[in-house]
RNA sequence: GCCCGAGUGGCGGAAUGGCAGACGCGACGGACUCAAAAUCCGUUGUCUGAAAGGGCGUGCGGGUUCGACUCCCGCCUCGGGCACCA
């Protein structure tokens, strides 16, 4: 332990004095403010009710919701990439306390799912206590760095009085279906009432009975259809590596999984499914009214992946084939129809001769899972079903065929092929000698790029032409687009035929797929399901939540070969056979049901969370509306609501950020929530990155034992090559904030993470440049205090003018560089005026308080221990947490005298001195009596005087 | 392949149409010290010059402008996302 603040330090040889500023004296300090804040309890942010209300703190005073994507609780602890966004979050939540705002800003531990669990099975530890360890230790590191978290906020999504709304939470989903008419979520009751008044028919494919003739069990089979989250026999991702299914999300694009690199399978299995697809629009729609960065915007639109076409129907000797298009315009052109492999007419189209081919090429199709086929260079492979189909506009019989290029998850699982018109289907058509017909003239350039003389003959183009382009051989008798130009009005055209003739009808598709939301793990929230007899679903009564997590010796999950796709996953909790068959009364008796063994997916405890930071001790609601609508609430009209900011890294782009939008449009729609989206604000921080070391043989080198020599890197007398990336144990590169904290102290380690540069760029760690933070801060220690006797040399003496002015440009740059999160440059100006604060002291020997004062105040947000010291120095009554920050007086913000260019050509040739006020006139007769100008200007008279006024002058010969 | 983002001293970066390199690290010189560390003072884009000064300079090539790191067009390199999505 350091010395405490008020300890003298001995110095090395007695040579440094007593008070100096460094690491240990710096722990002294830094303790004793950790201590003060929370036996003060400085930073709990007072609520408008419930157990943490304090109206009277509340009032007048603007709420500020500051949130930081909660971290996993792993073992390895925090490492000094962690922190970025939690320094920065807490630097801006300190300034704008300094503003009068009511600031909530609380951390918690988003502890259930994979990765606490992975780490648990390799250390043979139950996730619990391992996790709660893990979230000790990040305690204690987090409190060592000084945020102004209101600690009783702080939850975990494994603690039952948690997970308890999270139950809560999936059963409103259970209980919910989305009304298209409506476009929103609807309590399911609802739907059984249009069901039984007429209102609503199930559709046909669902019965061919009226509702009033169905028996319970089927009316209930139909209501389970329209449940935002179901049960659906589905493919899934099976990650036999695993144990488990994963989500898409979850699944990288070379077809493994995101945790662990497994391979990973498709195959049907009977899963929870979240209906997220009902809320593709209103996700797509509302990124519009949000303020997060284009980029995250783009990608999850990407995700969600909205296309506009149509569908049309052909007919078979099997039945109708609907296909998806987003060109309807081309159905002229349609030749050709493919069918995914897994199609269900597959069977009853293939013809006898064909069977065996069929047969063949399903079941190669089936064996390579979507690695292999992207592996495969793309050539596209198919085989003749030997059946046709009529396309609807020409009426001509078209060939059907299967090929793996067609998915059975997007769209219909079926194409019409165009090979004029579409890049795939044109090389399909080329291998397997099927017709492509011209349907658009391609424009002259087109031709000329690819040397060939125009003609609508498709047997000499090279490729198919997609874009815009006068449609040909585009008529039958009862419509025609043949001369057309405009793709738009084509579509309009055909769609409007389509479905006059009941061939088809304008179509959306998305790329987003219903999200899997069963996990064959143990350390997950259960299901607060129970089934019947019948193998029906029901929802685990309100008042017997939570469903808690059995405690289990053996919570791993079985053990399967990667390789294995075959063998079906055996949840750990259905070991539990005392836990697994349970007696409830849900309204006709008591009854024994069977408990749903799958726990839900690692996103569904991040899902909420910021929801419950504003109310974590409420017991009967999982948060108060009044409460929500105060931290969280719309604005204005139009306004989304949300968090106010929100930061964390770019990995959660797709994932937790589309998932917890979902729920929280599902609360909303309920009428739990006031806001239409979690978090309005959003800010990718960047990534604090490192140098590895790797010897000759590509073995790490511990990165801290490595030295420099004339741009050559050694380790131990050797030659080592460096790379860049992550911070990593294996890559033997990992700096601790605690390493931190004992060379340096915590506030070096903040001022450090924010001036390095801004805050969404990724950097360098070099711990080397650490230094740099810690000599400011002990200059401006030692301006304010004397080194020797730890006694305050600050002096009433008014500072002269420059120095003031100095200090009020300080104030205004830093203002709004705090303001727009650019901790760096706010830094920069800080030092320069510390510098300048300097000079001062060292010829007067003491700092006027008119200066101490405002940079003391200025430095708290970014450091706020070495600030609360100096502030307790300067005998302030007022907390430096609740003080006002600084404001700039405007008159001090000019100078006197002002530096102006003057330019030649564009070229700086000169500086002058003028007063601030100068005219254009005087600028222009100053400029021109100046002699380096003369010089340069050697006689010739400018053709043009260019003057930004009081800026800049600039002459052109 | 398609879609984003970024390229500035030895290093992290600043300047978003108007003095390129603020601020920090490192390096070099000096003070203090028996010495070192720490601290303090100074120099530090590059070429040229004894100096004053001058030339060049923001990935590359063009353009717009009195003036471009900044805006436009075309390339190169790096990073990220998506990837047979009909």
């Amino acid at each position: 332990m350091g010395s405490t603040a008020d300890t003298p330090q001995t110095g090395r040889g007695g040579s440094i004095p007593a008070y100096r500023y460094n690491a240990s004296l710096a722990a002294g300090i830094e303790q004793k403010w950790q201590d003060h804040w929370e036996q003060d309890r400085t930073f709990e942010a007072p609520n408008t009710a419930g157990p943490l209300a304090d109206p009277a703190v509340v009032a007048g005073r603007e709420k500020l919701f500051i949130l930081d994507m909660f971290p996993y609780p792993s073992g390895s602890g925090l490492h000094v990439g962690h922190p970025l966004g939690y320094i920065a979050t807490d630097v801006f939540g300190r300034f704008k306390r300094m503003t009068g705002k009511n600031v909530l800003h609380a951390i918690g531990y988003d502890s259930f799912g994979l990765p606490a669990e992975q780490h648990a099975i390799v250390t043979g530890i139950h996730p619990r206590i391992n996790t709660e360890s893990n979230i000790a230790n990040m305690r204690r590191q987090l409190r060592r760095l000084g945020l102004a978290h209101d600690q009783r906020r702080s939850i975990s999504t494994t603690d039952e009085s948690y997970y308890r709304w999270t139950q809560w939470i999936f059963l409103q989903i259970f209980n919910s279906w989305y009304d298209d008419r409506l476009k929103k979520a609807r309590n399911i009751t609802e739907l059984e009432k249009e069901f039984e008044s007429g209102m609503r028919q199930p559709t046909t494919a669902q019965s061919a009975k009226k509702w009033k003739d169905l028996s319970k069990l089927e009316q209930r089979k139909i209501l389970d259809d329209y449940r935002l989250v179901y049960l659906a026999n589905a493919p899934v991702n099976w990650c036999p590596g695993l144990g488990t299914i994963l989500a898409n999300e979850e699944v990288t694009a070379e077809g493994r999984s995101d945790i662990g690199n497994y391979p990973v399978f498709k195959r049907n299995m009977r899963q929870w499914t979240m209906r997220i697809t009902a809320y593709a629009d209103r996700l797509l729609d509302d990124l519009d009214r949000l303020d997060w960065p284009e980029s995250i915007k783009l990608m999850q639109r990407n995700w969600i992946g909205r296309s506009t076409g149509a569908r049309v129907r052909f007919a078979s000797a099997a039945g109708e084939i609907e296909v998806f298009t987003t060109r309807p315009d081309t159905l002229f052109g349609a030749t050709f129809m493919v069918l995914s492999p897994e199609h269900q007419l597959v069977d009853a189209l293939t013809t006898k001769s064909q069977q065996s081919a069929v047969e063949k090429y399903r079941e190669s199709a089936r064996k390579l899972n979507d690695n292999e086929r992207q592996n495969d260079d793309r050539k596209k492979t198919g085989v003749d079903t030997g059946a046709t189909a009529t396309n609807p506009v020409t009426g001509q019989q078209i060939p059907i065929w299967i090929a793996d290029y067609v998915l059975m998850g997007y769209g219909t699982g079926a194409i019409m092929a165009v090979p004029s018109g579409d890049e795939r289907d044109f090389e399909f058509a080329r291998a397997y000698k099927l017709p492509i017909v011209a349907i658009q003239m391609p424009p002259g350039e087109w031709f000329a790029i690819h040397d060939i003389a125009p003609s609508p003959d498709c047997a000499s183009w090279p490729s198919a032409y997609v874009g815009e382009g006068r449609y040909i051989n585009s008529s039958n008798k009862n419509i025609s687009l043949d001369g057309k130009r405009s793709m738009s009005q084509a579509i309009s055209l055909i769609n409007s035929w389509l479905e006059k003739n009941d061939f088809g009808e304008s179509a959306i598709t998305y790329k987003l797929r219903n999200w899997l939301f069963s996990r064959q793990r143990y350390w997950g929230e259960p299901f607060p399901i129970v089934y019947d007899q019948d193998d029906m679903p029901h929802a685990v009564p309100d008042k017997l939540l939570p469903v808690k997590l059995p405690e289990l010796t053996d919570f791993k999950p079985q053990a399967l070969d990667p390789n294995d796709e075959k063998t079906d996953p055996l949840p750990p909790l259905a070991r539990v056979t005392e836990w697994l068959s349970v007696e409830l009364d849900l309204g006709d008796g008591k009854k024994t049901y069977r408990r749903e063994v799958n726990v839900m997916p690692q996103w569904a405890g991040s899902c909420w969370y910021e929801l419950r930071y504003l109310d974590p001790t409420n017991t009967v609601q999982f948060v108060d509306a009044e409460v929500e609508r105060y931290w969280m609430g719309p604005k204005t009209a139009g306004h989304t609501g949300g968090v106010d900011l929100y930061v964390g890294g770019v990995e959660h782009a797709v994932l937790h950020l589309l998932y917890s939008r979902f729920w929280h449009k599902v609360l909303f729609d309920l009428g739990h929530v006031s806001s239409e989206e979690p978090f309005h604000k959003l800010f990718n921080q960047g990534y604090i990155q490192a140098f590895a070391y790797r010897d000759s043989r590509g073995q790490t080198v511990p990165a801290n034992e490595v030295v420099e020599q004339n741009g050559d890197f050694i380790f131990e007398g050797e030659s080592v090559a460096r790379e860049y990336g992550k911070m990593g144990k294996s890559l033997k590169n990992i700096v601790t904030p605690d390493e931190m904290y004992d060379e340096f102290g915590a506030d070096t380690f903040r001022l450090y993470e924010m001036s390095t540069g801004p805050l969404d760029a990724s950097r360098p760690w070099n711990t080397r440049d650490v230094v740099g933070m810690q000599r400011f801060l002990q200059r401006t220690w030692r301006n304010l205090v004397d080194e020797e006797t730890n006694k305050l040399h600050v002096s009433n003496d008014p500072a002269p003018l420059e120095l003031r002015r100095a200090l009020h440009r300080c104030i205004h740059g830093v203002h709004q560089d705090m303001e727009n999160l650019r901790f760096n440059t706010a830094i920069s100006k800080l030092i320069e005026l510390n510098n300048a604060l300097t000079m001062h002291v060292n010829a007067t020997g003491s700092t006027p308080r008119e200066i101490a004062v405002p940079l003391t105040q200025m430095l708290s947000p970014l450091c706020p221990h070495i600030a609360e010291e100096l502030w307790q120095k300067l005998g302030v009554e007022t907390p430096i947490t609740y003080t006002t920050f600084p404001v700039a007086d405007p008159k001090l913000l000019i100078s006197e005298t002002i530096e102006i260019p003057v330019q030649i050509n564009g070229k700086l040739r000169a500086r002058l001195a003028a007063p601030a006020d100068i005219s254009d006139d005087e600028l222009r007769a100053l400029a021109l009596a100046d002699a380096k100008v003369i010089a340069a200007l050697a006689g010739a008279t400018p053709a043009k005087i260019v003057i930004v006024p009081k800026r800049l002058i600039n002459f052109v010969l």
